[in-house]
DNA sequence: CACAACCTTCACGAAGTTGTGAACATCTAT
DNA sequence: ATAGATGTTCACAACTTCGTGAAGGTTGTG
């Protein structure tokens, strides 16, 4: 029996499920939203790909693909002890989420793009291109915003953690 | 042929297509994306089912299933005239993203009780804790920096519009 | 009242994706 | 140098999902 019992194990397991399961109908794959769910729930800081593996029970190969892409999108940075034979995947958990956001942002990018491309064929004129440009304006709009509130998060993060820490919840 | 001539409608269809493969990223499913962008960037106010399945070159069953999808999340109203025997399909541009973005709201909000479930389980003492508690926190923020941005949404569109129609761009 | 048009539902064939198992490459310790 | 272990790549099998075609239900028309 483990230190912390298998139970919370199982249920560590359930939630990661779970959490994954939300990031897949954000549009994440299955194997890499199970990764990060469980990089970010269990209590280690680094994992190797064998922890992962053991730790989700699936196969080495499909931690492979699953860290190669979080990896890419910053998610997962990939670190090297020297002197060890096996790479370290470590959750930057001070900036996780802004890295998130960032990729969000990317992929509101592609929306703009997207529709800045209808509009050259389709013109500002006609009813659809005058929809298609106010979808514009607020792809534009949104991407603003979004960029604005994660320049302010870290300074909300921190106001979160002083609070906690030093003055309990004012309430 | 067509009064805007077949060429256009090809750059329309292409058009639709890429902005659908923007949208089925973004986690929509691929034939509701379609009905969506078609009915976003086509020139008509309204459609009727059939209208979508030509307009799209699908068969009336997709459409269907789309449809309702759409209309679950709000991003189409079904409307019927008196004395027509088909439904109407609009797509109400004026709050269509607005709409679009409390559908995301939603699925944030999913994210949210997700982790609460697992801090449950987890408690906020541990490493993995404490992650999710600040997971927590920033989909929190998130989740109010976007609900705000959305409600400042109108005043920005109008004084875009305004900005075109009234004072035609400063420069 | 019967017909016709339209939409919906259901089951099927097809396409794409996912994760596993086995072989291969890399690297450390003996 | 050799052996052992770890991580990666590749091809395959299982699964899920998608869109079509045919049948059924409903509504307005002749």
């Amino acid at each position: 029996m483990a230190d912390v019992g298998d139970d919370e194990r199982i249920a560590l397991l359930r939630f990661v499920e779970r959490f994954a399961l939300v990031l897949r109908e954000a549009g994440m794959a299955p194997m890499p939203a199970r990764v990060l769910a469980y990089a970010l729930a269990d209590d280690a800081d680094r994992y190797t790909a064998g922890d992962l593996a053991r730790g989700l029970g699936v196969s080495p190969a499909a931690i492979s693909g699953a860290v190669r892409q979080l990896v890419q999108v910053g998610l997962l940075v990939r670190e090297r002890e020297p002197g060890t034979r096996s790479d370290l995947y470590v959750l930057d958990d001070r900036d996780l989420w802004s890295r998130f956001m960032t990729a969000e942002l990317a992929s509101l990018h592609r929306f703009e793009e997207a529709v800045a491309g209808g509009l050259e064929v389709l013109g500002t004129e006609r009813p659809g291109g005058r929809r298609l440009a106010e979808t514009r304006d607020f792809m534009a709009f949104l991407h603003q915003e979004l960029t604005d509130a994660l320049a302010r998060w870290p300074a909300e993060r921190d106001r979160l953690a002083g609070e906690r820490d030093g003055a309990p919840v004012p309430r």
